[in-house]
This record gives structure tokens, C-alpha cells and sequence, in this order.
DNA sequence: CGACACATGTAACACGTTACATGATTTG
DNA sequence: CAAATCATGTAACGTGTTACATGTGTCG
């Protein structure tokens, strides 16, 4: 539902067409999560649909562009989009635990390599994040601060994921003790410490 | 494709009922993300569409249960989920970072009160998070690591939220200078004359 | 018996996403 | 002129999600 407050958000002021639409939105959030011009069209539509904006009453644009502006109902959509906080469970389900934990849970899977291989691409992802946040011209705030939470949120992943890693071989110790090789085959290939 | 993958893991064994798969699947994300049963069968047929899974050649189970298992080109795509890393691009958009983003861009939003209501609720997850650790009990490992998984990330985004309030003190300040009284409407947002 | 959990589905819808069609305008 | 960009759409598909239909078995 991001992209449709969104556009909700970015009509607030004034109405405003389809590529005008896309080029806000990338500029606030940094071209983080790109936008499909195709997109803003059908999501514009079902916008209509459900009576939160509606063709411009000013008809188009001087150049011919067709405006859309946002209806009351839109604006009371708006309004408890940003009265309203982000709760975990309005959230997505995080891809990442979920391989996680299902690789915990079923037999068979090398949980380090998996570990090991998201770490590495995790560090990455955090190296580049840090690269653009060094060359970064000022201007835009937000700009900075999507920029941001990706690097909050890639950091909680490493220290997650090295957390992971050392139960995982407190959780290996311990039930080598107990199960004297019963059992599945548990891929016995840890090698943990070497890392970049 | 969070379940699609999820329910290919857990078949990995042997083959498996709607019920089961679900059970099992909540059993390891320690029921966070709630997996409704109808969604289990609309995945399993569609899975089944794409020739990675199959009704067992088994047939039913001695309850009359029906068996799916897993095919050889389910094994490749799950070996492909638990080779390849979970990356920025491949999540879906951050609606928190997206929304703090557009209220900072669009004019009149009252930006300072989101973010005090995000935090609010944001620690209240935390609590509860942290309350269902301390009660928790030991045996399945994944439990752990699911719930920990959100503890990470709702620190980060605490972190996050305060340092947005911190940017946004600073940048109030830089602003006011620059800027007499004067909000509300205005068309025109981009000051190049206002440092940072 | 009635309520409830188990068990298997189907239909319908919302949203995200991409591919494609169609023009107008600009630019090398 | 050709290519690229701007601009507006439509069609189609995939996934997530819920509501509903249907039947069996169990338990108070």
C-alpha cells in the first residue's frame, strides 16, 4: 500500500500528472525502490476507482498532461495513513527469518553456508550504502534519511546474523553431546570466524 | 514467495497434508506470521501448476489425508532459495522509511508527530517482543531466532526514528533562518539557497 | 444433538509488476 | 531522418489474502 499513499501524499497540494508523479517520489526516496511509470498509471487508476483522487476539474495541462487531484475521501486516506503507525504486523513477512528459520527447522540444510553467504552479501549491500552516503550531496533530507534507515536496518542484519551464527554453534555443542551421531545427516562443515 | 519456498522446504523430507505443512510452518516462525489454511492449499495447487510439487504417488494417507511431495524441479528452485541471499532489491518497499520520506518532501505534514506516534508504537513491539523472550521457552531454536530477528530490527528502527527526530531538529533550525514565517501552500519547494 | 476442530478445496479480489501499444516532442 | 524521451494508457500475470462451501470426526 506505499505506492498508493504515496501518490495520495504527492497530490496533496495540487494535482499533478503521471511522470510528474514518478519523478517526486524518486527524488524523496532516493530512487531506493524505483517506480515503474506503468505503475503510477494503474495504480492511478484504482485510485479513481475507489474515489480517492479523480481527473483534474481543471481538465489538462497547459502542454496537454492529464492532472489528477486528490478527492476528500483521498485526503481522509491520507490522514490516517500518517495517523496511523506501521505495526509488525501490517508488515511484510521478513523473507529472511523465514529461510532462516525453515533452515533451522528441516533437516539437512547447511545453515552456516546459508548464514555465511547472506552475511557476505549483507556487507555488501552496507559497503555501497556507506559509499553513497559519503559522496552524497546535500539538498534533499530525505534523501539522507531512506539512505539511512537501509543502514540502520542492514546493521541490525549483520549483528542478527552473527548472532545467529554463534547460537548455532552453541547449538551444535550441545546437542553433539546428547546425540552421539544418531540420526540425519547433519552437515558438519562449520567454519566460522573468516570473514573479509 | 516467502510460502511458496517455505512450504518446498518443509516437503523436502517427504511429502506432507495442508494441515501438516501449515502446523509445521508456525511451529517454526513461532506462528509470527500467521499462515492462513486456505492460502496453504491456493499455494500447494499453484505450486503444483509450476510442476514443483505433486500429489504423492503414495496416494492419501492411511486417514484419507492428502499427500503432496516435492518433484525434482522443486528441489532445484529450493536449493536456488537457500543459495541465493535475500538483497535490498529483492524486498519489498520499506512503507516506514517511504512514509517518513514523503511527509518530509510534501509541505504541511506534521512530521515530528509521526515520528513520536512510530516510536511509541515501536517500543510497545519492543516490550511485548522482549516480554515473549523472557517467557520463553527452550527446544526449537528457530523460535529464538525469529523472535530475535524483530528485537534486532525494532531496535534499529527506534534507532532510526530518533535520529530522524535529530535531523529534523537541525534541519528546523537551518531552515528557520533561511525561511520567514511562511507555510502552508506554496508550489515551490526547491530552495538551492538553504545549506543542507 | 450441537459445537468445534480437522481437512480440502474454490472463488474472488487487491496489489505489485511487467510488457506492450500508441502518440507527441525533442535532439543528434 | 532516426533515436530517445516524454506521456498516457491497457492487458496480463503472479502472489497474498480472505470468504465461503463441504464434509468428517470428536466431545460434552
Amino acid at each position: 500500500m506505499s505506492i498508493k499513499h504515496g501518490l495520495l501524499a504527492l497530490l496533496r497540494t495540487e494535482p499533478k500528472y503521471g511522470y510528474q508523479l514518478r519523478g517526486e517520489f524518486e527524488a524523496a526516496t532516493n530512487s531506493t525502490w524505483p517506480l515503474n511509470i506503468g505503475q503510477v498509471y494503474t495504480t492511478l487508476t484504482r485510485l479513481e476507482r475507489d474515489g480517492l483522487v479523480q481527473a483534474s476539474q481543471a481538465g489538462k495541462d497547459d502542454d496537454g498532461r492529464s492532472l489528477y487531484e486528490i478527492t476528500e475521501a483521498g485526503r481522509t486516506e491520507l490522514a490516517k495513513w500518517f495517523e496511523t503507525p506501521v505495526t509488525r504486523e501490517s508488515r511484510p513477512r521478513d523473507e529472511l527469518a523465514i529461510k532462516l528459520a525453515l533452515a533451522l527447522a528441516v533437516p539437512g540444510i547447511d545453515v552456516s553456508a546459508v548464514l555465511q553467504r547472506q552475511r557476505a552479501s549483507t556487507m555488501e549491500s552496507m559497503q555501497e550504502l556507506t559509499r553513497l552516503k559519503r559522496i552524497g550531496r546535500d539538498g534533499e533530507i530525505s534523501w539522507l534519511l531512506v539512505l539511512e534507515s537501509m543502514i540502520f536496518s542492514a546493521e541490525a542484519e549483520i549483528r542478527w546474523l552473527d548472532h545467529c551464527e554463534a547460537m548455532l554453534s552453541r547449538h551444535r555443542r550441545s546437542a553433539k553431546t546428547s546425540t552421539a551421531s544418531k540420526d540425519q545427516h547433519q552437515p558438519e562443515d562449520h567454519k566460522a570466524g573468516a570473514n573479509q
